[in-house]
DNA sequence: CGTTGGATTGGCT
DNA sequence: GCCAATCCAACGC
């Protein structure tokens, strides 16, 4: 009776600008489901924003074969491959059309960490999904799931966490871009210790240690 | 068709 | 902190 203790994220979800759907979806899981049911799942704790009319979105200079599927339905899956040895995933958001998505950056590893392991070669819980090339490995996510369905496949889904409160969310800028370096479209769960190395050496989750020496300037 | 550099990572200085 | 690894999409000619 009542709605199911597990819900899947309706097309609703990604059906928004993509700097609301990056930063939703902090808190929510990633899950796959292994053909022989095995689930491999983690909390979404890192995501970044690309928008059609910014630089430093693959889907800035039109629609190609390899951005084709970012350029689909909201909810589909946009997987490319990249440094000649990494895929990265992104959630497609926005209207059918647009050329918008959420990069996952980083989660926290909740099932099947022993399968992740097994691929990534390191039982280090911190180290199994902190990246955008960690997690596709993680979750064994390459270009046969490029363009896959996440709100009505089976293999690959994200369902309904904890939304993650505002206070607990930092945003900066996107890691590894080269423009639009203004734009705070990363967003992280503040303090978080599954975030990607680049997010990790960010101001936003490291306090630098009070030395204060009389030649410091004053605080802000 | 040749060139360029990338939404990264792991290993070494 | 720095850099090589290793493929290929995008772009220029």
């Amino acid at each position: 009776m009542g709605r199911p203790r597990i819900a899947v994220l309706p097309r609703e979800f990604y059906s928004r600008p993509a700097l609301e759907v990056a930063r939703d979806l902090l808190g929510h899981v990633l899950v796959r489901t292994l053909p022989d049911g095995t689930r491999l799942s983690g909390r979404i704790v890192e995501a970044e924003a690309y928008r059609q009319d910014d630089p430093a979105s693959h889907s800035f200079r039109g629609r190609t074969r390899r951005t084709d599927v970012m350029f689909g339905r909201p909810g589909l899956l946009y997987v490319y491959f990249t440094y000649g040895m990494h895929f990265c995933m992104n959630v497609v958001a926005g209207q059918d059309g647009e050329g918008c998505a959420a990069l996952l950056r980083a989660a926290e590893p909740l099932e099947g960490l022993d399968v992740m392991a097994e691929r990534r070669g390191t039982v280090n819980p911190r180290l199994l999904c902190a990246g955008p090339g960690r997690l596709c490995q993680a979750f064994g996510v390459d270009r046969a799931q490029n363009g896959t369905d996440l709100v009505t496949g089976t293999e690959l889904r994200i369902e309904r966490g904890s939304p993650v409160p505002d206070h607990e969310v930092t945003a900066g800028p996107r890691v590894g871009v080269n423009v639009a370096m203004e734009q705070p479209w990363r967003f992280v769960v503040s303090g978080s210790l599954y975030l990607s190395r680049a997010a990790l050496h960010r101001a936003s989750v490291r306090p630098r240690r009070p030395r204060v020496t009389s030649k410091d300037p004053p605080r802000r």
